[in-house]
RNA sequence: GCCGAAGUGGCGGAAUGGCAGACGCACUGGAUUCAAAAUCCAGCGAGGUUUACUCCUCGUGCGGGUUCGACUCCCGCCUUCGGCACCA
């Protein structure tokens, strides 16, 4: 007997040989019972599946009358690393849906494919020297190869990758869709889907060409277009990491590093791509309204885009002539007199009493000499002025006459679309506060600045620029810091009352946003404040707070004394103080009406502005979409600025072939090293043309997938529009929180480009939206100890500085070594969690993001191995909620491999030695009760997937085992729906059980079983039963017993009658079926 | 600092105004076994109480409130996680 010991048996369930030798069968049939095999159901059903195409949707069948339902998981980059294990839990979530719905007789559509272009592979590449495609599609085989092993149920015929040329031309069109057109804010129509809208994007023909510039000639108009397309060049300061070789959009910069490797960013000024998504940054705010996404998405799409409404506003400086570049305000009238008389003196030459009178506001200024007026000309008076104007910078009569001349320039021609040289225009949220300007603020960046500065304050303000520009975004904006800023020397006039107002410069003001200048309001700016008070600046308040306003904790921890009285900044809403015919207005009312008089005088208007900038389109590296543009060279081969699109019969424009990946070193693209035939062209008429080198981001392969999926191997367009109609938007769209903003906002921008040019009838790619939660490490308990080996208490740990030890004593900052611990050294005391042995220790509990660093990452594959893959996904969804983050835990795989595995003996007979059916399983009428299980179980389960909580729906799933299990016989007809109930979670199981309760097809698409509600109802109910709102007592009613009838039996209960003596019942409340309530004194 | 989400046994979680802790894990005891694994059965918030069946008190981050009744609704705080962070 002994050598009958099958010690192979012990091994993974796999290795169990199907056939054993016969002399040992008795013993052996016990030991090689057909127990559930995860590793050959599963393999055997995803071949079934593949073989007979099950989950391919074909035309017909897209066609069919039946509701549709568009199933998305968002697009995941095959990285080398391969599948992590928060891949399948969204994946799993969406092929449930999918299976349910195909079940409930749903003509589903979900698809999927590989954003595979971007640094990782080209990075490979560059260490390796093989091309980036190569790896792409190894890393592609290996991502689907996983995925199969999971038997998701995606119609693999529609996969992609966004680097098959195939489908980049289309992004490449997609492109040129948006180079084609211009946003007309004000255009009014009514879109395919019936709504009212302002604001479209209209092809570039259509863009009004002005007078001037139409008078300039054919290239000025293309100037003049290519300004205004959606897709644009733009010099300016970008992100720029010399580690990756290329250019990063501000999303994709964390705290001053790349979000891809951590690396160093720098500023640099440069020639990039653009993309005008502030243009549809009110209707990317507004069309979320009725989408089905979670409210807190909603929110950061919103707040991100931050929308803010105010009012542009013009300051004058004055024309080169003019410059207003002194300090106003030192100049008495006794100073001036005596500047002009010695430019007077000088000019004419005149010895002898010289008088101005008049002041040039008041009256034309007249020239005495020696008491006589000498009737001189306005041109001679002008040099006079002009010389004035030479010897002080600064000259009150001078500007005086060239304001009055602005503002009556603005009267007549209106507030100018674009700024003007003569005046600074600020962006402002608070008109109304206009009248408490006390200084202005340039962006150190601004270009007036060298203009405004004055010779004394050069020094200060070019050195202070330099430091600016050497800063990162990061170390400029960092709220914490305090505010910095130089003097120009320089004044501007303000619009309401004339006053100079002094200019300054400080990088507390973006150039990247609103006008790049602010006007400053300290008394009513909690930034302003600080600067002002910073730099003695006066603050002149010009609203009152109203009655028992409460100041903010910003605003309070900026308080000062003055005189014995405490003074601090209020940034809220009151009454308008101390500001000339608008004194006593609300400020709301102030806003307005300021603002339609600025307007109506020509200087300012209502504006809006949005945190949200351009998007930053263009990279510099190989593996990416290239441009489909060109441009124009001159006689020495130098870009003259003018571009051309390709046609797109000329599309794909594919990547030249290259051997060499090394960044240039430079901002340089990469694609700059191509072969000359891929980079110039000449046309027929002899212009010679050089492609564009930049190339896209990885972003642009994402914008537009959902919709290739809908119609993948079309070559006449993108996608049909006749199928786009049918099958958008995506019904269901699952994905992690971190594509919250960038890829969804994205995506929305090119969407609602399309639908403006009319090729789709969508507004909106993705109707609901869910974001899974992360899955977190296996719980770690950590304790912290010094050097000297002394345990110290955890809440005294904390963060060590960066590069330095990872923990530090919070007092002592000593470092600290962190030891993990296991569960048998640490024990609950309180909330906390503390060393067994010393009881005053406390330790960390907590799980950790998932890292290769911690080493505490799990890999599906080995889990599929060891538990099958229908463990995997019933865990992954068992967890939790499905937006929940939660922590791993393996014990937790078991226990679902365990229930998985009696559901296989619920319905297989173990001890035979090949599948059949538990004799227990007998075709017997059920009984109510069994029936009864049965309809709660669908009841419960169909519910539970309409409102995806899984977890819930597994735990029905195990009850209705747990009940069943230990029933004899187990009828067929109940176990048979359970099977289907089944499937959609645990699908290569439910395949098998199906097939061996006698079934020769999928059950795919066997219809969803259908729950009696006459069947759940029980004749006799359990009611709790409280006195005075405690539970006293339960008591057992027939169905729908009435009041009376519960009273009664209620205080025929010994306990509930125990509670109830010496007291008198004040009212029972009773709710049929539920409780029963005495209130009782 | 601002915005958002969340705090329930040893752990993951369930219950969204009506029996707190379903279901699973871990743990404890028992059955089976030569033994182990697997499986099956029972117990499992804390404290008190009864020979026993029991019964009582407390308990959903903290403090108040509304209600016959609150994990659930309202007000004020604390903690953790995520996002934003000089956006004029």
């Amino acid at each position: 007997m002994a050598n009958c010991q099958p010690t192979e048996y012990t091994g993974p369930l796999d290795s169990v040989p199907r056939k054993t030798p016969r002399q040992c069968s008795i013993l052996l049939k016990k030991r090689n019972m057909p127990r559930y095999e995860a590793r050959r159901i599963e393999a055997k059903w995803q071949a079934y599946w593949d073989a007979h195409h099950t989950f391919e949707l074909n035309a017909a069948q897209a066609a069919a009358d039946q509701p549709k339902l568009y199933v998305l998981d968002m697009f995941p980059y095959p990285s080398g690393e391969g599948l992590h294990v928060g891949h399948p839990e969204g994946y799993t979530a969406t092929d449930i849906v999918c299976r349910y719905s195909r079940m409930l007789g749903k003509k589903v559509l979900h698809p999927m494919g590989w954003d595979a272009f971007g640094l990782p592979a080209e990075e490979y590449a560059i260490k390796t020297g093989t091309h980036p495609a190569v790896k792409t599609y190894e890393n592609i085989d290996n991502f689907r190869r996983q995925l199969k092993m999971l038997g998701f149920s995606y119609d693999w015929s529609r996969e992609f990758s966004t680097t098959d040329p195939d489908y980049y031309r289309w992004t490449q069109w997609i492109f040129l869709q948006i180079f084609d057109t211009w946003y007309d804010p004000t255009f009014e129509w009514t879109g395919p889907d019936g709504k009212m809208r302002t604001g479209k994007g209209r092809p570039i023909a259509e863009l009004p060409i002005p007078l001037d510039v139409a008078a300039q000639g054919h290239d000025a108009v293309r100037r003049y277009q290519d300004k205004n397309r959606l897709a644009y060049q733009h010099e300016a300061p970008v992100n720029w990491c010399p580690e990756l070789g290329t250019v990063l959009a501000n999303e994709e910069v964390i705290d001053g590093k790349s979000d891809r490797g951590g690396y160093p960013v720098e500023r640099r000024p440069l020639r990039q791509w653009m993309l005008r998504i502030t243009s549809y940054g009110d209707r990317l705010g507004n069309e979320l309204e009725e989408l089905n996404w979670p409210e807190s998405i909603k929110l950061l799409q919103r707040n991100w885009i931050g929308r803010s409404e105010g009012a542009e506003v013009d300051f004058f400086i004055g024309t080169t002539g003019h410059q207003i570049s002194g300090d106003v305000r030192s100049l008495t009238p006794a100073v001036i007199q005596a500047d002009m008389v010695n430019a007077a003196r000088k000019q004419l030459e005149l010895p002898g009493e010289i008088k101005f009178v008049g002041d040039g506001r008041t009256g034309p200024v007249r020239l005495l000499h020696n008491g006589q007026d000498l009737n001189l000309s306005p041109e001679v008076l002008g040099k006079i002025v002009g010389q004035a104007v030479a010897q002080r910078s600064q000259d009150v009569i001078g500007t005086d006459i060239a304001w009055k001349e602005w503002k009556k320039t603005r009267a007549e021609s209106g507030f100018p679309k674009e700024p003007t040289a003569d005046a600074i225009r600020v962006y402002t949220t608070r008109p109304d506060t206009l009248f408490g300007v006390t200084y202005m603020v340039l962006s150190p960046e601004h270009p007036f600045v060298d203009r405004l500065t004055t010779g004394a304050q050069k020094g200060a303000v070019e050195e202070y620029r330099r430091l600016a520009s050497l800063k990162s975004e990061r170390d400029r904006t960092d709220a914490g810091k305090t505010k910095t800023g130089v003097f120009t020397g320089g004044y501007a006039l303000n619009p309401v009352n004339g006053q100079p107002v002094p200019i300054w410069i400080a990088d507390y003001v973006l150039s990247s946003y609103g006008t790049g200048a602010i006007m400053a309001v300290p008394a009513h700016d909690v930034r302003d404040w600080e600067f002002a008070v910073k730099f003695a600046i006066p603050i002149t308040p010009v609203v009152q707070a109203p009655a028992g306003y409460e100041y903010s904790k910003e605003e309070r921890d900026l308080a000062r004394e003055v005189n014995g009285q405490t003074e601090m900044p209020f940034a809220g809403l009151g009454t308008a103080t101390n500001s000339g015919p608008y004194s006593g207005l609300p400020t709301l009312e102030f806003k307005s009406k300021i603002s339609a008089e600025l307007n109506a005088q020509g200087l300012g208007k209502i504006a809006v502005n949005y945190r949200l900038r351009d998007w930053l389109f263009s990279r510099q590296r190989y593996w990416g979409e290239p441009f489909p543009i060109w441009h124009e060279l001159d006689k020495d081969g130098q870009p003259t600025g003018l571009m051309r699109a390709d046609t797109p019969a000329e599309l794909p424009v594919t990547l030249p072939p290259m051997a060499d990946f090394k960044p240039t070193g430079t901002p340089e693209p990469l694609l700059s090293k191509a072969p000359a035939e891929w980079l110039y062209k000449t046309l027929p008429d002899g212009t010679r043309l050089k492609r564009e080198t930049n190339s896209m981001p990885q972003w642009a392969g994402s914008c537009w997938y959902y919709m290739r999926f809908i119609d993948p191997k079309n070559h006449q367009a993108f996608v049909d529009p006749e199928l786009a109609k049918q099958w958008l938007p995506v019904d269901l769209y699952v994905g992690g929180a971190e594509h919250a903003v960038l890829h969804l906002l994205y995506s929305r921008f090119w969407h609602k480009v399309l639908f403006d040019r009319g090729h789709i009838g969508t507004p909106e790619p993705f109707g609901r939206l869910v974001n899974q939660g992360m899955i977190l490490g296996e719980a770690e308990l950590t304790g912290y100890q010094d050097a000297a080996g002394q345990w110290v208490p955890a809440n005294m740990a904390t963060d060590g500085p960066e590069g330095g030890p990872a923990h530090v004593h919070k007092q002592s900052s000593q470092p600290l070594t962190s030891i993990k611990l296991t569960a048998d050294q640490v024990t609950k005391q309180g909330n906390d969690f503390v060393l067994a042995a010393q009881t005053e220790i406390s330790v960390d509990s907590r799980a950790y993001k998932m890292s290769k660093s911690r080493g505490n990452v799990i890999n599906p594959d080995s889990v599929v191995k060891e538990y099958g893959a229908d463990a995997l996904r019933l865990y992954e969804m068992f967890m939790g909620p499905l937006e929940a983050t939660k922590p791993w835990n393996m014990s937790g795989v078991e226990g679902i491999a365990r229930f998985l595995a009696r559901v296989w003996r619920m319905i297989a007979d173990e001890r035979q030695d090949h599948v059949v059916l538990n004799p227990a399983v007998q075709d017997v009428t059920p009984t109510v009760e069994q029936m009864r299980t049965l309809h709660k179980t669908i009841a419960v389960v169909t519910q539970g997937l309409d409102a995806l909580s899984f977890n819930t729906v597994i735990s029905r799933l195990m009850e209705f085992v747990n009940e069943i299990t230990p029933q004899e016989p187990r009828p067929r007809a109940i176990l048979e729906p359970f099977v289907l109930l089944l499937s959609p979670l645990a699908p290569h199981l439910a395949e098998e059980l199906w097939e061996l309760l006698g079934h020769t097809q999928t059950l795919a698409y066997e219809p969803w079983p259908q729950f009696d509600p006459q069947l759940l109802v029980e004749s006799e109910v359990e009611i709790p039963v409280q006195v005075g709102g405690k539970l006293r007592g339960r008591i057992k009613l027939p169905a729908g017993a009435n009041q009376e009838t519960a009273e009664a039996v209620a205080k025929a209960d010994p306990n509930v009658s125990q509670h109830l003596t010496g007291k008198q019942i004040v009212k029972v409340i009773f709710v049929v079926d539920r409780m029963l309530n005495f209130v009782a004194k």
